[in-house]
DNA sequence: AAACCAGATTAAAATCATTCTAAACTGCTT
DNA sequence: AAGCAGTTTAGAATGATTTTAATCTGGTTT
């Protein structure tokens, strides 16, 4: 076995997720050295790709499960349904109008005084949206 | 006909709109004094409880004709589908995690800095939500 | 290495908000 | 009163996500 797949096998034990045969292999696809957007369906095309194949169900209930254990954030996205970003630190989004495509602002480049919360609330999290559009 | 329904009408025709009796009942429901988030279902609710009735998609119709017209803004919204806010002014949003609902921010008490666009690219808005949850 | 079991995967069906369709209706102008 | 573009409608279609209930599999125990 590789590195790579003992390494992805320990994150996975190590975030209490049995290291199955779909974990893996989702997780070789998301957790490179290079930060992306995802949904289902790209996961899917790309294991499609690959020649292997897995039910849609699963795919959902891996990401969210990678969500739940930190790996994983969710973005929002323009009408897209739901998508994740392998990025988990604590960055804000340009979301390019006439495609959907999500697109990191380092976080030191959008500074923001949050107001206080309303009595009774903590604050859980700020989470920016900056759309563009393409110059005509 | 009362005064405000006249206001209604004349809102209405200054959008481009046909001032039919679905869109005078709807406009009559959002454009009050107070403010507020709304969704289709919401409405459904609001017109049945008034003896009344609308076709789902009439209902959807309007409030994208309405918001194409600048009447109404879209929101973003956990996972409710669409909403929308008739506050039209430049703010951001309070998202209570727990139940989904949304509370103004006034916009000077949120100010942020915001990034230079990707060239080739112009900013069409910016979007804050704060999340919070209720203190245990 | 065989048995076992909680947890994982699966295909297929269900869900459900939203949009589409194409037929009937209505506000407005003539 | 007639005519027509624009509007409303019920019901069907869509499509992403979730549920279901049966099968399978990692990992542990024998």
């Amino acid at each position: 076995m590789t590195d790579h797949a003992t390494d992805i096998k320990t994150m996975l034990r190590s975030a209490n997720l049995r290291p199955t045969r779909q974990r893996v292999l989702l997780a070789g696809l998301l957790f490179g050295p290079t930060k992306c957007h995802v949904n289902a369906d790209l996961l899917a095309q790309k294991i499609a790709q690959m020649g292997e194949h897995m039910a849609t169900a699963t795919i959902y209930n891996c990401l969210h499960q990678f969500e739940a254990a930190g790996l994983l954030q969710r973005v929002p996205s323009g009408d897209d349904g739901i998508t994740f970003d392998t990025n988990i630190a604590k960055h804000h989004h340009f979301l390019v109008e006439e495609t959907g495509e999500l697109i990191d602002i380092p976080f030191g480049d959008l500074q923001a005084d949050v107001p206080q919360a309303p009595k009774g609330y903590e604050i859980e999290s700020v989470e920016m949206v900056v759309k563009i559009r393409k110059i005509s």
